[in-house]
DNA sequence: TGTACATCAGTGAACGCGCGTTCACTGATGTAC
DNA sequence: TGTACATCAGTGAACGCGCGTTCACTGATGTAC
């Protein structure tokens, strides 16, 4: 849905064969602002988009928008997609920015590159992260990009746990069965679909999405707002908190 | 702006004088009905609150609603006012109907709570928690009611360190100082505001403060469907993850 | 290299809809004497 | 207890707006010979 190539783009036609014609450069080029354009109204409106907005602020004809969205929605997914695929590039280059070893680093880095983006993208975030929008409802296409950002922390402590480098504070509360098994089947498909010999224990994994649930529902806290009059020194809470996910997932300390 | 007092009811005219009048009780079900059917279109539209909607519903003209509320935004406001006193409202009874020294069942009966009014009421969740409203701020009004939950939670451990029933198990990381000043002012602000006597540990509202991230951000991944194709065993999940956060604040096992 | 036809981008009017809010009004309820 | 006036609840039309989407159209770009 929010790819064009079932459009007849000579773009798509002729992809990787020949030179894109002009008209496929400029009709990449347009979908491109659109998005951008989009973007930047979506600051001000929040989720409830609008087409007329958009083309309004591109100095064009509503209609011509069809000629590149079949619909609003269309508009729409495409955002979110993106929005997914921003986030996890920013936590993915951050996480690579940090020396292998540095399992605590690697974590803080991911975790203060989400809080980073969603400060710099607020409305965006309050898109992929807050309540649904109404009438609306996020295609399948959408799942395997939002699941960045919690492969990446549990990656982190996957490589720790091979490397033999975590120690876990043992705390009194066991994980129940059930949970245990729906961790498992996660485990097992992870590593299937990336044929990893390495293996998580679902104790390792239930703690990995303590940490995940609290890293977005901190940000969430403090993007929606809820943070204020409370904690003034944001970055440094953000910070502690996020530590203290990995001294709880057992993480070494540097 | 919620409250309609300053509209010229003969209720708020006599109020606690004599009886009412037949006309300022009628108008007095009459709010509560509008309120009513303005929760049950919230659930279907979402966030995107229409008066004529209302209206339709009760079969009445739109133009009649602005008798009892100035506009659309004002029971908009009247709702998440009525919202956040729901779920503290919720709260309060589920942690009273725990005996006095049972922490950290105290703990988990507040938390359980919390999630059971969401799946219940996921629409008005959405409208608390969720992003905001675009173009809709929440006035000043909404703050205390919607500080219930955490509150409780704090004095939970209040409560327990008082009894000397705390034991957190200990973390590498350290609070900084700038959160702990942050935290000694909410601490001081609350003994004060209570005339209490017992003191709450900056070390262990940090905690608290963790677990109420936990209890919220899980909250909303579930209410939000992030946790689509992941947790199945969802409230045994949630019990674990309730419990994993009793054990950091340092809750005694029952 | 040039011509004839097909494809595409963009226009502007139009459709049909829903919205919040205002306003002059009718009829019922309440109040003062 | 009854009457005159004031207050209130609710109506229905109207204003002005913005929206998504469709459609017949013009002019430019691309393609096949």
């Amino acid at each position: 849905m929010a790819d064009c190539s079932r459009f007849g783009s000579a773009f798509a036609t002729v992809a990787g064969m020949s030179a894109p014609t002009l008209r496929a450069r400029v009709r990449a080029e347009m979908i491109q602002e659109i998005k951008v354009v989009a973007r930047r109204r979506l600051a001000v409106d929040g989720a409830n988009l609008s087409l007329r907005g958009v083309a309004r602020d591109m100095g064009i004809a509503a209609s011509a928008l069809y000629r590149y969205f079949p619909s609003r929605d269309d508009l729409l997914t495409a955002l979110i997609l993106e929005g997914y695929e921003s986030l996890g590039a920013a936590a993915t280059s951050a996480a690579a920015a940090v020396s292998e070893g540095d399992y605590r680093g690697r974590w803080l880095a991911v975790c203060t590159a989400v809080r980073d983006w969603a400060l710099a993208h607020p409305t965006e975030y309050g898109l992929l992260y807050g309540s649904p929008v109404p009438g609306y409802s996020a295609p399948r296409d959408t799942i395997r990009p939002a699941s960045t950002v919690v492969l990446l922390l549990s990656d982190i402590a996957t490589a720790a746990t091979a490397a033999g480098r975590i120690d876990p504070p043992p705390l009194p509360t066991l994980l129940p069965a059930p949970v245990r098994a729906d961790l498992r089947v996660l485990i097992d498909q992870r590593t299937e679909a990336e044929h990893l010999t390495a293996d998580l224990p679902e104790d390792t994994l239930a703690r990995v999405l303590t940490g995940w649930t609290q890293l977005f529902g901190l940000v969430s806290f403090e993007i929606f707002g809820r943070l204020e009059g409370t904690i003034e020194a944001r970055a440094d809470y953000f910070d502690h908190q996020m530590n203290l996910m990995a001294d709880l997932v057992g993480l070494p300390n540097a």
